[in-house]
DNA sequence: CCGAATCGTCAAAAGCTCGTAAACAAGCGA
DNA sequence: TCGCTTGTTTACGAGCTTTTGACGATTCGG
């Protein structure tokens, strides 16, 4: 879960906002100074931070930039309503956004959710690996497929239907999800184009005198698994 | 140097901004509407757009909705000064900022700093080196390619094509995901283009007798590398 | 144990995809 | 405007893939 950190020294504004970020599902810290808050990033390493300006002792300004010499986390500040000068300086001590009081809750939202996809987007930049069982490795990234290190020679469906059972290793799929996922709506019927591509495919990966890949569950479905 | 398109349909209002953009060094593009901006982040690549959303014809929100289809660009879009639901709207579209005119100067630029700051931070967290594989070297950044110390004399869409396969090295690309990143939406079933520019790559890059650059994959796509 | 339903496999016909050439159109700079 | 470069459209043979239809094997319920 998407966890953030709220920073004001005013307690019932601290709490607003955690009543709206709370309803929808975020995991929410609380510090009510800079220095805390420090503390807490260093500890908590949330996702990002809403930050006010207005603060005693270390105020947002400061907290920022200090934050960002060890920290790339988002920063979202809230400066009171004012001078467009405040604006600028908040962003160009590393905050990401930079909301004026009093804002609107669906704005604010918003605003998380625009940082947070940004900083999301980064971090998912690394391909999802591929799926593995026994000898056999699925890349569906890359629409590849190998056995013990030697590529598979698949054809278009073939690759399709390999795809359909692995994304569901070890579960038993029932006819219809394959065809309807491989063969598009309107094919639930035809269960035979199954039974061929399945041989084809036991064909290319499965060799005699050992267990095969696929399970066939009578009635059901296939599985890839076990 | 850092480039910057502007979309908006009041010239004066691009006028204000160029100017003040183009004091600050950055290169700046113009478009006039929806449709002209998708072409030029395709053709010019910009650092950064600047969208205004009250446009004739393919107003600002859906075409930050169509451009996300093919690109990461930052977005800053500028709506009017009104309802805090435009600036939800256009957030939630996909854009990474949000100005409510009339806005500062300053406010702006600053907006433009941060945005750049985070997108950059990103693209050199990716380490944007040129892409090599076997002789070739294919800058995505500078828009040339290499084969053995001797540049490629590459057409726009050639090298559009060629960069697609390239960031996705040893992987299988649909046809599908070529033409929607180097054609734009709609013509994904427009695969012959597709066969005619690998055709003229191959015989740019590949020479006889060698393993060539690019695999096909029957009824998949094709693979630049092994 | 029998019959009906489901499964496994094969091979050929039908259909689609690929590679290439060539012609045409559009855009651009001189 | 002309001439060159680039992008788009059309066409077609070769080769591959999918679908079709057939038939025997296996499983399951009664």
């Amino acid at each position: 879960m998407t966890s953030i950190l709220i920073v004001d020294d005013d307690a019932p504004m601290r709490e607003f906002v955690r009543r709206n970020l709370e309803a929808r599902e975020f995991t929410v810290h609380q510090a009510s100074n800079g220095l805390e808050a420090l503390a807490m990033v260093r500890h908590e390493q949330p996702d990002l931070v809403i930050l006010d300006i207005m603060m005693p002792h270390l105020d947002g300004y400061e907290t920022c930039r200090q934050l960002r010499q060890f920290s790339d986390v988002p920063v979202v500040v809230l400066t009171a309503m004012g001078d467009e000068r405040d604006i600028v300086l908040a962003l160009d001590c590393g905050a990401d956004d930079c909301l004026t009081k009093p804002f609107g809750v669906e704005e604010l939202l918003a605003r998380l959710r625009s940082v947070l996809r940004r900083s999301q987007s980064r971090d998912s930049v690394a391909a999802r690996e591929a799926i593995e069982f026994r000898d056999l490795r699925v890349d569906v990234d890359a629409n590849r497929a190998w056995l013990r290190d030697e590529e598979l020679n698949l054809t278009r469906t073939e690759f399709s239907v390999l795809r359909t059972y692995a994304v569901n290793l070890n579960k038993t799929v029932p006819h219809q999800m394959v065809l309807s996922a491989v063969w598009g709506p309107g094919y639930e019927t035809e269960t035979h184009y199954i039974r061929i591509y399945v041989s084809r495919l036991r064909n290319k990966i499965e060799s005699e005198d050992e267990t095969p890949y696929f399970a066939t569950e009578h009635g059901l479905g296939y599985r890839l698994g076990d």
